[in-house]
DNA sequence: CTACATTGTTAGGGTGTTCTAACAGTCGAG
DNA sequence: CTCGACTGTTAGAACACCCTAACAATGTAG
């Protein structure tokens, strides 16, 4: 139904709006690479199709059917990436650009097949949540580990906003989604952090890298 | 680099090449469903881009390099007719439409990855044969079951112009590639030929169904 | 409260792909 | 050899999406 571009606008959305709930021209304009204007007629556009609430100099809002519509795109990208890396052995650093591609056909039957032949999951391999079937997003309890404390037990739970170059990074650490961190130090000039990985090696962490991690405190 | 509908153009040019080489405008404009202006203009188009020769009120050929990206995309649906096959689990009827949307995907490794997955396949699930990297064809020795005799004994290898219809129809009456037919007669009134199938049973299919069967005359 | 930076909008234009309507060329049948 | 049927072409317009240039609104810092 909806086309391509479309697609990509609403996936923009819903990754955008996610805290926020709401979202500038501005924003989306950087975030597809599009300029301003293109993002100002295709708003106008998503509204008249009911995808958008959207109002001269406000904030842009998706509508109950918009975020529906996003979660089913974002739904096919991460099945989609889920199926690359556990069906056809690809890294989880190579994923994202192909599922970008897939996500677009329009064949229900596809992606019901991924689902299944993945055993039907929650997360993609970046630790996202897989919206189900209507659209519904679970939420997960997980918090920056820059935001954690010494002392603290933690374990790798997702990434926020995962980019290639981040998931070499963490590649070429030995770490993966459900690995441990033992929070040793927080260096207060940089915000940087040495951890023990898997109880087992010190790795000390930028900033950048901290709050990239998403994680969950041990029971 | 070639769009969406570029490639759907070369696809179609090349499979109604296949015999003739040359292609009207009009043949085009039926199996796209398009009008006869938006070919022309394609036509000129695509001649732009080297891969046709277009000359007024010409047939159209597709130049070397215009057949070379033909077989390529060929070559992008057949595997994945064969990986939705082999690995996922559809019906040989399920998987053309599918398989007409995925190969537009523009991921060179996603489709050699299939490719490994399956044990590079030389035929897709229909029996057409499936383009190498280089755009190179393998012609297939066979004939249409139509244009054997009484006595003889043959065994399918392919299907000319595979549809949904044709295919439910091969399954309902349990027929698949490598089956086997013994012709015992042929209706001199209407073209329509009894066969005996994997040794076993008597069946009767009409011309038009032994038209599009192709079959391999055995050592 | 004004001034500037940021953000958003309008106007106008370009490309790719499609269409319909009208006209022109080609080719076979008589 | 002409006529009609078919095939192909031109002209003109539409739609989706993109752009730049110029202008307007907003909101924040002084």
């Amino acid at each position: 139904m909806a086309s391509h571009t479309v697609e990509n606008y609403l996936k923009a959305l819903f990754a955008l709006a996610n805290e926020a709930g709401e979202v500038g021209i501005s924003d989306l304009s950087d975030h597809l690479a599009v300029s301003k204007p293109s993002v100002n007629s295709m708003a106008k556009a998503l509204q008249q199709d009911g995808f958008l609430k959207y109002e001269k100099y406000k904030p842009l809002k998706l509508t109950a059917k918009g975020k529906k519509a996003a979660a089913l795109v974002v739904r096919k990208h991460r099945l989609t990436e889920m199926f690359l890396v556990e069906q056809m052995g690809f890294g989880w650093d190579e994923v994202h650009d192909i599922a970008e591609q897939v996500e677009h056909v329009k064949a229900p039957a596809f992606f019901d097949r991924m689902d299944e032949l993945v055993g039907f999951p929650t997360v993609d391999p970046h630790g996202s949540p897989i919206p189900d079937a209507q659209g519904n997003v679970l939420e997960i309890d997980c918090v920056k580990l820059s935001e954690c404390a010494v002392g603290e037990k933690v374990s790798l739970v997702g990434l926020s906003q995962s980019s290639k170059s981040l998931l070499t990074f963490l590649d070429s650490h030995g770490i993966a989604l459900g690995h441990t961190f033992d929070v040793r130090a927080v260096e207060p000039f940089d915000g940087s952090m040495t951890v023990v990985h898997q109880g087992a090696t010190d790795q000390t962490f930028s900033q950048k890298v901290c709050e990239r991690l998403l994680v969950n405190k041990e029971a």
